[in-house]
RNA sequence: GACCCUGUGGUCAAGUGGUUAAGACAUCGCCCUUUCACGGCGGUAUCAGGGGUUCGAAUCCCCUCGGGGUCACCA
């Protein structure tokens, strides 16, 4: 066997799913890992179901995700092009070649007279295949069908015995040929149907293994069934389980995010989807959970593919989400986050350096205890606007109570006096004054926390001070006091 | 319905004839702490069921049940 050579071929129907990501990411790690080739190809031939900006929007998804292909789209390659619609005559040569090797015939039967046949079998309570009408025609009536202007379809004929498919994941799997009728291998249009398609492009292109979706271990044998007709080498073969929604169904938009796009959009950093969806199916010897792209294709083996498949669990996404809003640098976390902050109106969509040199500051805060870009965002609201509400279960606790008022006082004196404002000296004004005033810790901080804050949660104490500055401090402080005062 | 795949805690998942059945997320408790988060320690919880094979089965075989997938001139 040469090079390895896999590939991913997503239809562009609409957004990257989650699953179409698992197994383009599949393909990526095997491709690294044996110091093969990644290949993109676009499944278009179904012209019905194509969406306007689904290619582009496929692509900026695997981009996002670090995911890149060696040959494909944009970037080109050897064994292009790499849009099945741009490949039309490649499969009409290699279905006449069938054809003369009296492999496939052409089909006249009309959509009724199938329906009927459908139905036939339906009522006779037989499952449904193709009755084979027109397998034996003469040339006379094909002549014939032609003149009246129908337009045939090419049937592959199906020949006896047994099928093995050889999968790496799976084993050997035996399908009955019997069981599966001259399907079809190009329409009227001149379309060829996907199971033609798809086995004369990963020949012609090369493919030394095609890992999939295990939704299409089913139709594997009637591609090996080609294969060998075409006299081509079979691929190997490499079937992955599938992602479910949390009740084990097919996971569908009814079970929020399933698009890259969304999660991204839920504030979900493309490292940490990356690190999942390695982990859905697959796993590194070991203990590790947190692991990169790059350490996962070393370690990188089909043999430890997983068989059953996975349901996709939120949470722990979301932990490792929060995992690499700290671990990641800063500067990154920040660059995913912008668009949070603008979207939560903290800073405005043309912000300045300054703008982004506070965001920076917060964020290496806020941070910490955040999961997502959303709670970041949300998180850091009051760094920006000094509009908030002070939290109701806080006023009862913290601002309601006998002499919060003076404790405050207090601390805003103590820190006034301050001329050098760091989170050290700040700390050290207030741990003095509880020294020397006997105020209880909790009573002064917890109350400040809130003046600041309008929060019962959140950073340091006086790294919130340090971020808001002095003056910015002591306002808040301020407001809290006359606030308190007036209850 | 037919065919195919699959079945270890709530979820991910290690495990391939002999283990006290790892680990992670979640959950519960404790600790750390100005709060939350992080971190640390500990707890609850799993081999779908039934038959075999074997001195010995989560691991091998069979059956049942559960879950999923496929049955197009879709991909």
């Amino acid at each position: 066997m040469g090079s390895v050579r896999v590939r991913f071929a997503p239809s562009p129907t609409g957004y990257l799913h989650i699953g179409g990501a698992r197994t383009a990411l599949f393909n990526w790690l095997f491709a690294r890992h044996n110091d093969g080739k990644m290949v993109l190809r676009i499944e278009d031939t179904d012209q019905g179901r194509l969406k306007e900006d689904s290619v582009s929007q496929i692509i900026s998804s695997l981009k996002w995700l670090g995911i890149s292909w060696d040959e494909g789209p944009e970037t080109g390659g050897d064994y292009g092009p790499y849009f099945q619609s741009e490949r039309l005559d490649k499969y009409t040569k290699e279905c006449e070649r069938l054809m003369a090797e009296g492999k496939a015939y052409y089909c006249f039967c009309t959509s009724e007279e199938l329906e009927a046949d459908k139905e036939a079998d339906r009522k006779a309570r037989r499952p449904h295949r193709y009755s084979g009408r027109c397998r034996n025609l003469t040339d006379k009536q094909i002549e014939k069908y032609k003149a009246e202007g129908r337009k045939p379809v090419v049937r592959f004929k199906m020949p006896e015995g047994n099928t093995v498919v050889k999968d790496i994941v799976r084993g050997d799997v035996t399908f009955d040929n019997n069981l599966m009728d001259d399907f079809v291998i190009m329409k009227s249009n001149g379309i060829p149907t996907y199971n033609f398609a798809v086995v004369v492009d990963d020949h012609s292109m090369g493919m030394t293994h095609v890992i999939r979706g295990e939704e299409h271990l089913p139709n594997t044998p009637k591609q090996v069934l080609l294969y060998d007709a075409l006299g081509y080498e079979t691929p190997k073969f490499a079937h992955v389980p599938m992602i479910l929604a949390p009740d084990k169904s097919k996971l569908s938009k009814r079970h929020g995010a399933t698009s890259v796009e969304e999660f991204r959009d839920k504030g979900f950093l493309p490292e940490a989807i990356v690190n999942y969806l390695i982990l859905l199916g697959w796993s590194p010897e070991g203990n590790t959970e947190i692991i990169t792209l790059e350490d996962a294709a070393e370690q990188f083996s089909l043999k430890r593919v997983n068989k059953s498949s996975a349901i996709y669990d939120v949470t722990k996404l979301t932990w490792i989400n929060g995992v690499y809003m700290r671990e990641l640098p800063l500067e990154d976390v920040v660059g995913y986050a912008l668009p949070f902050y603008i979207n939560e109106g903290l800073i405005p969509e043309d912000y300045t350096e300054q703008d982004l040199e506070k965001v920076k500051s917060v964020a290496d805060k806020v941070r910490e205890r955040e999961k997502t870009l959303v709670d970041l965002a949300k998180a850091s609201s009051y760094f920006f606007k000094f509009d908030y509400e002070y939290e109701e279960k806080g006023v009862k606790k913290f601002f309601k109570k006998e002499g919060a008022a003076d404790v405050l006082k207090s601390g805003l004196k103590a820190l006034s006096s301050l001329d050098e404002f760091t989170a050290e000296n700040a700390e050290k004004a207030y741990r003095d004054l509880i020294a020397e005033s006997g105020i209880k810790s909790s009573k002064l901080f917890h109350p400040t926390r809130l003046a600041l804050s309008g929060r019962t949660i959140g950073p340091g104490l006086f790294d919130i001070m340090i971020l808001l500055g002095k003056e910015e401090t002591l306002k808040r402080m301020e407001k809290a006091i006359n606030y308190i005062e007036s209850l």
